[in-house]
DNA sequence: CTGAAAGCGCTTACAG
DNA sequence: CTGAAAGCGCTTACAG
């Protein structure tokens, strides 16, 4: 029972293994007595083909790479569960891959690209821009199928699914700004990501079309740490309103102004940029720009299967609509 | 540029791809001259062998297959960073399979092992016992080691990585009742995961051995749903103290009960089973018990490699210890 | 230490 | 509609 092969089954249901192979991949080929005859053995013996000696023969692993800077982070997670939804829709297996920033990224990408995958979903939004292009060039190289998700480069033309984050952020800062105020800052991380470089450049725009300066923190994504940099900042600073990359920073900030005796929101309002569950658990509970993340994840893996599968794509760049959930920060 | 092959190499280095091979695989078998002229070569050629054709030959994917009911949740997101990186320095390559509730287990299963992985990690500790048994049995029967990871299942003898959650939470709620606590309640989840009985398990016997009724209150993951249903049972029971086994669960407590007027701690002492970011954005921040996820993962997956490669097991169950973390709730 | 050859378990033209 | 045979790109005894 540990190994039934194509072999075992052809030998049962009396036929050669090439009629085994045929009712598996193109049944509309063997006559349906054979057919019924065949699927009843393959039942019997609990047979399922061997996906190596598959994926070599047929040259298709039925297999996507995902590649990504770090499993472990919330928004990473979600973008997964709709990838693994979709991919198992399709029937298509996943496989994981991280790439670390101290590793060689071309040695590695080659290892990546020498799994044989049939398309690659690239999250890896920490890249520098240079590596990032490499990257894409030899996933192009080797004729691999690739979208970025989550991800935007604007360097080449490559499949997207994302937000038009620029835009996303630039309107809540309007919003803001419509609201009457004026000190409103906009807290990043000194981790770099593609994406937020792009909310950073909406934030800007809004700021600057109203004849304001931007103004820029920096912070880290640790709790500890942003809390004491922000009772500094706010001991510095005159503030009406910060923007978040991220709802946890954003959180982080509204308990530090807390304690630190300004009210949330008539002090100072605060907006995060993803809405997640810590959104939910602050208080004042904070209002997001709500990014569908799972949905970028499903709808990305919904179109990598069309070009693995050389379907026609009529839109290769898909930016996902937003909202803005106004709760009481 | 496309596609290296073992035979570019061999002939671009004039020996024959047996040689190539060893050289990639048995070194020291090589003549040094001879091994260094082919590794000039395969460098030169960015030759990197083909993982699925050398998983045929070998019958070895080094891949390890991680199945789990559901990627997006944080504690699973934490898991799979410690599996990735320990997988990636021993270079195992990651698939990753889900369980849905409604699919056939059964044909679930032998398609996950037709895949060929090495060896299995299994996460999913929301299946039904008998179900956990058979998935169990199905591997088991395939010659596939397996590890169960940060997953526990008593009635057979499988290899595995965990906290002693009974213990764990045997002792936080023994501490609360040396406190002089004496309504300590617990709050689980409506939907069952095999870990959350075993913590169950350590409360139940705490409070009988100090001649308490245990009392239990299950609840929903969903914010908005558990708010409700806290609210109406704070209208209707005293307690004084609560232990969740989610974090996010009881910072959800602490604020339906801050907002009806009770006091943290004070009135009601809250403490959470987990010990993530949460804990550290609520106000007050959350007493936990701290489960290291990250190292679950990460041994667990070192444990597979001994396996997979046959070397000796001292320990197949390993129970990584845990501390409490003494906070203002 | 090295090469020729068989084989891993499939798929896929090619005949018939 | 079905079978015999080549081939996917490797590994691994077996000779030498």
């Amino acid at each position: 029972m540990t190994n039934t092969t194509i072999y075992d089954v052809a030998g049962a249901a009396k036929v050669s293994l090439a009629t085994v192979s045929r009712v598996m991949n193109n049944p509309e080929k063997v006559n349906p007595e054979t057919r019924e005859k065949v699927l009843k053995v393959i039942k019997e013996l609990g047979y399922h083909p061997n996906a190596i000696a598959r994926g070599l023969a047929s040259r298709k692993s039925t297999t996507v790479g995902v590649v990504m800077a770090d499993v472990s982070r919330a928004a990473t997670a979600a973008l997964l569960g709709g990838i693994t939804d979709i991919a198992k829709k399709y029937d298509y297996a996943i496989k994981l891959f991280t790439m670390d920033p101290e590793e060689d990224i071309k040695e590695n990408m080659r290892k990546i690209v020498a799994e044989q995958v049939d398309g690659i979903l690239l999250l890896n939004d920490e890249l520098e821009l240079d590596d990032m292009g490499m990257v894409i060039d030899l996933i192009q190289d080797a004729q691999i199928p690739l979208v970025l998700c989550n991800t935007i480069y604007n360097e080449k033309d490559v499949p997207t699914v994302a937000i038009d984050y620029t835009k996303a952020t630039y309107d809540i800062t309007k919003k803001l700004l419509e609201e009457g105020k004026r000190e409103i800052y906009f807290a990043s991380t000194y981790h770099k990501y593609s994406i937020n470089a792009f909310k950073a450049e909406g934030y800007k725009n809004a700021m600057i079309e109203a004849g304001h300066e931007p103004l820029l923190i920096k912070t880290s994504g640790d709790v500890s740490q942003n809390s004491v940099q922000f009772k500094e900042f706010l001991k510095d600073n005159k503030i009406e309103a910060l923007i978040s990359v991220r709802d946890s920073i954003a959180v982080s900030f509204i308990n530090v102004a807390t304690e630190n005796g300004y009210k949330v929101p008539d002090d100072i309002k605060v907006v995060g940029l993803q809405n997640t569950k810590y959104a939910l658990l602050s208080r004042p509970q904070l209002t997001c720009v709500d990014t569908p993340v799972y949905d970028i994840g499903a709808v990305s893996m919904r179109l990598l299967t069309k070009y693995m599968t050389h379907k026609e794509v009529s839109d290769d760049k898909v930016f996902l609509p937003y909202r803005i959930v106004e709760r009481q920060s």
